[in-house]
This record gives structure tokens, sequence and C-alpha cells, in this order.
DNA sequence: CCTGAATCGTTGAACCTTCAACGAATCTAG
DNA sequence: CTAGATTCGTTGAAGGTTCAACGATTCAGG
């Protein structure tokens, strides 16, 4: 390793406060949100939200916990909550012995629905409402970029 | 209530998925790298951090979990685990009984010096190298802007 | 085929965070 | 001065996440 790291000059800094504050702050009032709304964790919302926009509404769980950011293990916790309170159903994979299926109940949909106006109104608050068009896809493609870095 | 929640748009909602992952991703990735280095979590090496910057390195407890986006009973565990391994140490406040003080001690020091570089260099190569200085700025501004109505 | 490697999901234990309750100190209004 | 309200920090319990280990299944090479 013969890169030095320079340390962060006064802008950068500035920009990475900001931002990590972003980062750090977020979750916590989207889950919020939820919790109030439909009593379920962020993560739960997720992992109801990314099923319904499956095929079948229905998913690996390994696709599941990859979409819904977090690890298999946690998934397969939450995912065992979900299904005692009938917001998903576990099954196994026909075609791959190995994988389950997780799929979306009505009740799962029901609870969704509960959720996703509030949600959405909450994520037009803090980001759209504050940007013009622009602004918002600069802020998706700055995004991309690092998300980009931080997948590598 | 009566303005209604209009679904997010297509351009909206590949906005919102780059920049959740990110959100959502960033903060293990940081943590996978003090741990490996210093052996303490993001959350820890931000009190660290966040007490190198104070006046005198040390700072009351309220203010430390804000600026480390904690909450207060959070901090409080942690200081705990900090002051038993000798990374801070805490005393009453002298001029308002109510308040405890944190202060970054030798050790505390050291085991900063351990995780810093190897942060700063994954910092650079998350956000930094990527974006030109425009960019950069750019990002730091969209921020401060999210985070105002995130505080709201 | 057959064997070793890899993938998939679950589990229990350890660890951390959140939440509600509390004691102590300070502020405020009368 | 004083009683009530507020601020500050800690604590224990409850709940969630991480980590390592495991069984089961599938894949890859000989």
């Amino acid at each position: 390793m013969s890169d030095e790291a320079p340390w962060l000059d006064e802008a950068e800094m500035t920009t990475w406060l900001a931002f990590i504050r972003v980062v750090m702050r977020l979750p916590s009032a989207l889950d919020g949100q939820v919790r109030n709304d439909a009593d379920i964790s962020y993560f739960e919302y997720s992992v109801l939200v990314v099923l319904e926009h499956a095929e079948d509404q229905t998913m690996r769980m390994s696709d599941l916990a990859f979409l819904c950011n977090g690890s298999l293990s946690r998934l397969s916790h939450v995912a065992r909550r979900l299904e005692n309170d009938g917001l998903i159903r576990r099954y196994a994979c026909p075609t791959d012995g190995r994988s389950t299926l997780a799929a979306l109940t009505d009740r799962g949909r029901e609870k969704l629905a509960q959720a996703a106006p509030g949600h959405v109104k909450l994520v037009r608050a803090f980001v759209f409402d504050e940007l013009t068009r622009d602004e918002m896809r600069q802020l998706g493609e700055l995004s991309e970029r690092i998300l980009a870095r931080i997948q590598a």
C-alpha cells in the first residue's frame, strides 16, 4: 500500500458530515412512520413492498434479502415473525430443494395498504418536495455511483 | 389532510431506490472497516471522533449523543463499555449537576489512530474518489436540504 | 456415478438498541 | 422560598440483529 490517505479538507468534511447525518438519521425517521401507521419495522415494511412488486408476489429468500438490503439471517428471523402474523407464507421451492419461496398474503397486502400512503408522503416530504426535477436526477445519479463503489 | 399522496413516478422511484440502498448499506460497510481495524463499532468510532474534535476533547453526554446521531440511552450504554475499556472517562459536570462530561483518554486516542486511516481511505473510496469537486458540493448541498426536512 | 465444494436457509447464543421508568438536579412561576 | 415542571443521564427488560455452526440440497470435476 503505497498510497497515502490524505485527510479530508474542509469542504469534503462539510459534505461528509451532512451526508452521513442523512444516512444515519433517515432510517429511524422512516421506521417511526411505518411503526406508527402499521406497527411494523421499516425492514418488515421493505419485505412486504418488495414482495408486492415481485412476480406472483413471490420471491426466493436470498433475493428478497438482497433487495431489502439485509442479511439472509436477518430476513430469516423476520420472515418467521411475519409468517406467524400471517403477513407472508413460506414454502419449499419446487425447482430447487435448497431454496425457500416467500409469498405475500392477503393480510400482508392489507398491512401494506395501511403503511404505504404515509410512507410515500414522508418520502416526498423528505426528498422530492425539496428537490427540483434536475436535482432529483442528480441525486439518483450520485447515489448510483456511490452505490457501485460500496458494492465493490 | 386534504393533500393526496400521489405515488412516485418512474424517475422518482429509480432515484429513491438508489438513494435508499446507499443509506441502508453504507453504515454496515463503514462498520466493517472500523471493526476490522480497531475492533469497535462505527457508533463507538463516532463517539471517539467527536470527542477528539471537541474542546478539551470533552463533551456533555447529550451533545455527544446528538452529534453521533444516536439516542442518549444508546450513548449511555456504549459509554459504559468504552469507559470499561479505558477509551473514555466520565465525570460530573462542575457547573451543572445534572450533566455528565465524557473525555477522550490516551488509550482512546490510540484506538482512534488505529481506525482513522482506514476510515478516511474508505470514505474516499466510496464517495470522494468518485465525485468531481462540483458533484461533491452538490451532494453536500442536497444532503443539507434533505437533512433539514428530516429534522423538522 | 460419486465425491468434495458451494449454495441455501435456519437456528441459538451473544450482542446491541430501544423503550419506559426512575432519581437527581435545575429551572420557573407564584 | 417553594412546588411543579423540565432536563439530564442511567438502568433493566424486551426485542431485534449479527455471527458462527449446522443440515440439506445442488453443482462441478473426475
